[in-house]
DNA sequence: GTCTATACTTCGATAGAC
DNA sequence: GTCTATCGAAGTATAGAC
């Protein structure tokens, strides 16, 4: 671990992310994992024994940095939803990027990816739930959610959405 | 062409669609393609020159699609609203794969699919803002959509967000 | 219009030096 | 813990027979 910075592992793991938030996974090779985190090829493979095991390590970080968010929204000053909608729009976060970065792994048919995202959802759920008080409205405010995630994903994004639904679920006395 | 079925070129296009809902791109390879629609891989690339011009051909389809749907949402019996929130549950039309595939090649960071599928969301939100006559809601119901989208095509689809959706519409007037 | 054969490149992974 | 060298498999694409 070198003195300055991140242990490479992580490094490893962020540029792993980052490539496939922006090329997806055709582009996050091991190649170009190793050259973005500047390591070599060998390098990587010292810490992960296969591409398998690099998306094992990112999983297992996920499911951290999950658990500190909804413990973070649990407690969120100004309630859950507001947190949910807040955090569901990218921000660039380290959480943020891992999220996305998973879902993409998840969309190539990868169970373990997908059994991450959705404990994960159904942990975020749970607060919904309890903090509304009103299954449907929960699973709308989830769903919300879900878009913003997705048009922020996929370059879709309309600045606007937020304040927007603000607007609509303040008539449903919900903010 | 063959006398039965669809034509070759056609096939090939259902084929990369299939292979990249199921499997995402790094599954549509050429060879996959090929296989999946039972032309070897010299047939393929007589019809494509190359992946590339897979693609364009998908998009040009994909259009051609898109705008036959704004038309039926437009004149739908049931209202845009309605017709929206249904079709954006996978019903496995070809429509919602071509759909699906195109979000895939998206995120590849394709700037022809970004774009193709920022036309056909412009038309659908227009068409909400009419029937709506509120930019806010109308903004609400796209995500929600985009929501129910993004749960079918990463496996986390609960069977009974539509009819909670549809519950909390109408406490809005809006169904 | 479809096939086989083949060239070239990139990918994931191993081996072994330092 | 990191590097270089290398292998086999798979990827895209071309050439030419049928």
């Amino acid at each position: 671990m070198p003195v300055d910075g991140r242990p490479t592992r992580d490094r490893l793991i962020d540029a792993f992310e980052s490539l496939l938030v922006s090329s997806g996974s055709r582009g996050a090779t091991l190649d170009a994992v190793a050259a973005a985190a500047d390591v070599s090829k060998g390098g990587l493979l010292y810490h992960f024994h296969s591409k398998d095991e690099l998306v094992e390590g990112m999983l297992e970080r996920l499911r951290v940095q999950g658990a500190a968010d909804v413990e973070k929204m649990r407690t969120a000053p100004n309630g859950a939803v507001d947190f949910y909608l807040e955090t569901s729009v990218d921000s660039g976060s380290d959480f943020d990027r891992a999220l996305i970065a998973t879902a993409r792994i998840a969309q190539e048919n990868d169970p373990r990816a997908s059994s991450a995202l959705a404990d994960l959802r159904e942990a975020w759920f749970a607060e919904l739930r309890e903090h509304t008080g009103d299954e449907a409205l929960a699973r709308t405010i989830q769903l919300i959610g879900d878009g913003l995630y997705f048009d922020d994903t996929t370059g879709l994004a309309a600045d606007d959405a937020l304040s927007h639904v603000r607007a609509v679920l303040s008539r449903l006395d919900v903010l």
